[in-house]
DNA sequence: TATTGTTATACTCTATAACTATA
DNA sequence: TATAGTTATAGAGTATAACAATA
């Protein structure tokens, strides 16, 4: 099952790294990798999908429907999300000046930096994670990974 | 961010595959294939959590408790997630013949067909999204995924 | 009429704490 | 006492439908 995340070690590496086909290697990167963005995101007491909202934020001034969008979030459920985070003082609402039905959303500066500490300690996870790589091995898994991710688009 | 998910295509694969790091490059990669993943479980009408469920039940045959460590869940929150797999006639229940206190959990026959719907389905987006490469680079990027995998254990 | 956002409602998912029943 | 599981409770997160305000 692509299901499973890395469920139980089984020790070497290298000696292991044939037995997963194609599908099951990125399902379980996959669990892995947001499994560790998860917890670095709960150690600054924030879900993933608040993560991904400061995410989004962090170069954007959205609209509460464009929060939508990126997020592929009903509008509805936006709303909370934001109320939450604004209530934590994460990001704020500010009326449009264009059009009157709509509000923009920024984010806070505690909110900038509480997303700057997730990253960070992610940053060491993915770094320890790809340690036993080679510098060419590292790059290569970037390419191919970031090729999958632009050829989706 | 890492945080940010596929957002906006770009266009051209192989020429934007150089401008994220290895650190973006996975997160994204990551939340590609969980969308994919998720929503093809949807389309079964299961959620993610579910859908791990009945996968770690493929080949297994875990009391409550064991569930709870499968997935890093509380118990609580076994209790409800099987509560509502059982009530969808997916998964069962049977007492433990050895302890008495302990319940074992099993999937159904109907658990077991819909989990391979949704692994058929995911198996057709990772082959789409990676048809652009070649049958070396795909089995270069599964040996590399399978070996972060195999290395963080 | 159409769009933006909120509200009301219902459900899933999750954890903590208290409980029951075994061991 | 300790462990397996459930229940009670609270809260985040999500969608659908109905609504208000504005376009």
């Amino acid at each position: 099952m692509p299901t499973a995340p890395p469920t139980e070690g089984r020790g070497k590496a290298r000696a292991d790294a044939g037995d997963l086909n194609l599908m099951d290697a990125l399902a379980q990167l996959s669990f892995m990798v947001q499994g560790a963005l998860a917890k670095r995101a709960a150690d600054q007491d924030l879900s993933l999908i608040q993560t991904r909202l400061l995410g989004v934020l962090r170069d954007r001034r959205p609209t509460m429907q464009e929060v939508a969008q990126l997020l592929e979030l009903d509008k509805s459920s936006v709303t909370g999300l934001i109320n939450r985070a604004e209530r934590r003082g994460l990001v704020q609402r500010s009326p449009s000046s264009e059009d009157r039905r709509s509000v923009h959303v920024t984010l806070s500066p505690v909110g900038r930096r509480v997303a700057q500490k997730v990253v960070r300690a992610f940053q060491h996870d993915i770094d320890a994670a790809t340690a036993h790589l080679t510098k060419a091995e590292r790059d290569r898994l970037r390419q191919l990974a970031a090729s999958v991710v632009a050829e989706a688009g």
